[in-house]
RNA sequence: GGCGGCAUAGCCAAGCGGUAAGGCAGAGGUCUGCAAAACCUUUAUUCCUCGGUUCGACUCCGAGUGCCGCCUCCA
């Protein structure tokens, strides 16, 4: 395979055919990403509505986008990222109301929630999170100017965006103003002069929560806060603006409507939406009770557990999310984790001088250039629209090649392994780490690094020492004993040439 | 009803005009005190069905079937 570099090269026949390819919900088709200025990234996903628990669905949306946004930066650009908390809505003033508490509480609660467990996910922070109570003034400044041009009107203090002024309305859905299943009336008191057209400020009922207006008190529509800050942090047109693929329809679309009435100005270059989370195939919903909440789930796995069952799909499709496969991935996850401590371990106890230099044996060579192979189609993989499943393909042939060289050269030798097969190894360890740091993975399992488990790192040392000797006085009794009731405590204990190492079961 | 998506081995999942990546599970073998891990071999003459285009289709076109999502809050 010396000659497979030659070959690739006649194979990409085009410039074009280099460089990052996004697939665009507004066009349909994978595009070459160009983003408006050089190598500058404006990027707005929309956020959580802060009013429960954290589920599978959140997760894997913003996983998905923390990819994007990890591999952008790879690729040189400098992101910016702004992403919003929705503090004020329908949800949170019902929630407020049911545990008799002030909505800012409930919304502090679950903004906490939230980044604690986007945290354990190894979400990256955005450059930004605004926050949708603190910018009405800018959201009225945008009501205000469709008021002026006349895309919306005032019934009785409710301001409505006419759709019908719109005449790009529906070119991301692809959905008409009339394809609605006659179900939706014009709702009686409201004053909508249609049932398409829908509400950027709501006049306060009594008791609700308001702000001043020129149009009396009330509160913002759900969809301008999303105008209104992104086009604050990023100006009239946006490079990439991401979200759920549910948010299609009504909620993009009419972003779309009322930030290009305002600005005449296109306002996101690339559309990006991730699939869903399903259930046994059925949408995950509150009704069906089958929500899984990420409090839950990390009671028993772990968060890179989750994150690693993502990308095992591609983030356009539909994904099925069930406990069994989370375990079932997990056992792919080990098989790095089981390399990269295995590496650890052999440098660990190498020689670290031993006879200087030599020439790199044909093994070594081939590795080296296995390790640049999995590299380059690790990229050529995220270039086409982030298509993590075959990137992980990639590091998996990497994985399965560095075993058979250590099989070969560092199991099959009596001598110690000395710097050169070493400096090789390190490589694997140093490219291995980088590309899973992309995927947002960490390179040592999260079981091991909170506070608590610094201790028992070193529990484990000793207890492995003294099972070691005893084995060396071929004491199989103690030693099977302690690793059969570390078993028990779902600790798995794996003796190598090279010493033990141990991990979660 | 309108709009959109998907159907690839036991399961998950890439590929999308040149003859089926990868992971899990299974089987056999090697290594090992045993176990685990790891390695090797093996598991789709075939990609929902039927037509068509083509030298050639899982990949393109048409029809059909089956799932799913959106059209109401939603990542």
């Amino acid at each position: 395979m010396a000659k497979g570099g030659v070959c690739k090269t006649s194979i990409r026949r085009f410039d074009s055919d280099r460089g990052l390819h996004i697939y665009n919900s507004l066009t349909k088709q994978k595009e070459l990403f160009l983003p408006q200025e050089d190598n500058k990234v404006g990027m707005y996903v929309c956020g959580v509505t802060v009013y429960d628990n954290c589920h599978v669905g959140h997760a894997r949306a913003y996983v998905t986008f923390d990819i994007i946004r990890r591999y952008l930066e790879y690729r040189g650009y400098s992101v910016f990222y702004v992403q919003n908390f929705t503090d004020i809505d329908d949800k949170i003033i019902e929630r407020a109301k049911e545990e008799n508490r002030d909505i800012k509480e409930i919304a502090e609660r679950f903004t906490d929630e939230y980044f604690e467990h986007m945290d354990k996910l190894r979400i990256k922070k955005a450059s930004v999170y605004p926050k949708a109570t603190q910018h009405i003034k800018e959201m009225i400044t945008i009501i205000q100017g469709l008021l002026d041009k006349g895309y919306a009107y005032n019934a009785n203090g409710n301001i409505f965006f006419e759709v019908s002024k719109f005449k790009d309305y529906g070119k991301l859905s692809g959905r008409t103003v009339t394809g609605s299943p006659g179900v939706t009336q014009v709702e009686a008191d409201s004053g909508k002069r249609s049932p398409a057209d829908f509400a950027l400020w709501k006049s306060s009922k009594d008791g609700e929560p308001a702000w001043d207006s020129p149009w009396g008190p009330g509160r913002p529509g759900w969809h301008i806060e999303c105008s209104a800050m992104s086009m604050k942090y990023l100006g009239k047109t946006l490079d990439i603006h991401g979200g759920g693929q549910d948010l299609i329809f009504p909620h993009h679309e009419n972003e779309i409507a009322q930030s290009e009435s305002y600005s005449e100005q296109p306002f996101v270059k690339y559309w990006l939406h991730n699939g869903f989370v399903t259930i046994e195939d059925e949408k995950m919903s509150k009704s069906l009770g089958n929500v899984f909440t990420l409090k839950d789930i990390f009671k028993d796995h772990s968060p890179e557990n989750l994150r690693f069952l993502f990308l095992t799909a591609h983030y356009r499709s539909p994904m099925d999310f069930g406990i069994g496969k989370l375990k079932e991935t997990k056992t792919g996850l080990d098989k790095i984790y089981n390399l990269i401590e295995k590496i650890k371990l052999i440098i660990d106890r190498s020689s670290a001088n031993a006879f200087g230099e030599r020439q790199q044996t044909e093994e070594e060579k081939s590795l080296i250039e296995k390790i640049q192979k999995a590299k380059a189609e690790f990229e050529a993989a995220m270039d086409d629209d982030f298509n993590t499943p075959l990137a992980l393909g990639s590091i998996f042939d990497l994985v399965r090649d560095t075993n058979t060289f250590i099989k070969n050269a560092v199991d099959g030798k009596e001598e110690k392994v000395d710097s050169a097969a070493t400096e090789v190894l390190n490589r694997v360890l140093i490219v291995l780490g980088e590309l899973m740091e992309l995927l947002g993975l960490p390179v040592v399992p999260t079981d091991t690094t909170d506070r608590a488990s610094q201790h028992l790192t070193s529990i484990m040392e000793i207890l492995t020492e003294v099972r070691n000797t005893a084995r060396a006085k071929k004491n199989w009794e103690i030693s099977d004993k302690i690793r059969s009731d570390l078993d028990s405590l779902g600790i798995v204990l794996e003796d190598h040439r090279e010493g033990t190492t141990w991990k979660w079961k």
